[in-house]
DNA sequence: CCACAAATGATAGTAAAGCTATCAAAAAAG
DNA sequence: CTTTTTTGATAGCTTTACTATCATTTGTGG
């Protein structure tokens, strides 16, 4: 597939510098995936960060005010890139339960992603982060105040947007919100789970296979 | 209803020494509830707990290595309770249709919990910091250590004593833990929704009577 | 009720995390 | 080529997350 260099952009200021526009700016955001990978989000420093791109902390912190900020920037940034990418794939498919059904696939497969569509952010890698961290940008005590600031934009424009087909669907399903964020949400725990803590989930060998089955099924029963 | 005084205990050792043999264990356990609570499991420590309670820091850490233990022990407390709760509640239920929609409603429903099955631990108060604060637990690193010493079993034991009741009603249903542990999620995450993020659901004013309707329906409209 | 063990409190101290400030050097923009 | 902006280098400060020691209190078994 031949995609062009795509420039996401996010709506709100987790950042106090934009990364996107300077070299060292790349680095943080790339080295950041890698390393918040490799030691966990509550072991990952800006200090060692800055150890790993060869800068200092100080000049990390012109660009983050901390990392839970740019841990809501690296979340914001993959829901637009997977919003970007779904719209993609539903180019010219007419069909609202095709649409869904290439949704789901393309979501429970984010962690697949063949197609390295921005130069300096390897996407599996942060697909890994995601599924491992991406809750907790949310699960603070800032959450109201940074709601207001619009540091869930990018999730809640996804949801929406997926809630719409549902609704096209069966304009008359009740749920279709609470259905989609459940799906966005279980997509990353089932496979988190096949990895860590199998015995809360059946999917296992084939897990992003079994996951696509698994959500397919569970959506489409319920808004039938 | 009436209650009599209940022992929860736990499989594994996520403490240093029993909490709830002694009453400096039991105000840890009391007051870090409500202090997880008021400050957000992030800027809870240990010495902000011990000043609470007219303690020492020291003297907590010689009940907990570190607050993400203790953080451990009081989600697998609020599984056994909850699995404790849901048994107490499905006596004498003989179909598992009826069984699986009574589970639902006391899991979406914990947070109103009127009956104050322990006399120290306010579990309206402990379903708060679950909601926000429980997935926590297993998104570290140490995860598969952890699994290992029977950190989760809890809830391991909790999702599979569910998955039973679905396979129950249809032996043939090929994700019971999957569906389980997407249910047990779900009742978490759309109660949060619904306080901090209202456009990720549709359940609004009525969030207990809604979470229990969505869930029921998504349930055994994938079951059946 | 005494002796002894266990639990707690008081205090101190250490390493790392999570910042902020300052100033000089380098790079980029006009 | 000068001026603004960015980065690096260094320093320092507060808080967190512990660990250690010793005295005191509490609780228990004989």
């Amino acid at each position: 597939m031949l995609s062009a260099s795509v420039k996401i952009s996010l709506d709100h200021k987790s950042y106090l510098r934009e990364p996107e526009s300077t070299t060292l700016g790349r680095k943080i955001i790339a080295e950041s995936i890698r390393l918040i990978d490799a030691l966990g989000f509550e072991q990952f420093t800006f200090k060692k960060l800055a150890a790993e791109i060869g800068s200092t902390e100080a000049s990390v912190y012109r660009y983050f005010e901390n990392k839970h900020k740019l841990l809501v920037y690296l979340v914001s940034w993959y829901w637009a890139w997977l919003h970007y990418t779904v719209t993609f794939q539903l180019q010219n498919l007419p069909s609202p339960t095709d649409r869904l059904n290439r949704a789901i696939e393309v979501v429970a497969r984010a962690g697949q992603a063949d197609d390295p569509s921005v130069a300096h952010i390897d996407e599996r890698i942060l697909h890994r982060v995601i599924v491992a961290e991406s809750s907790k940008v949310y699960h603070t005590k800032e959450v109201d105040s940074e709601n207001k600031e619009g540091f869930f934009l990018e999730l809640k424009r996804f949801c929406h947007y997926l809630a719409l087909i549902v609704l096209e669907i069966n304009p008359g399903y009740p749920y279709p919100h609470a259905l989609i964020s459940t799906t966005l949400e279980a997509a990353h725990q089932q496979l988190f789970f096949a990895q860590h803590l199998p015995s809360l989930t059946d999917v296992a060998a084939e897990q992003y296979t079994e996951t696509v089955n698994f959500l397919k099924q569970m959506v489409f029963a319920s808004i039938k």
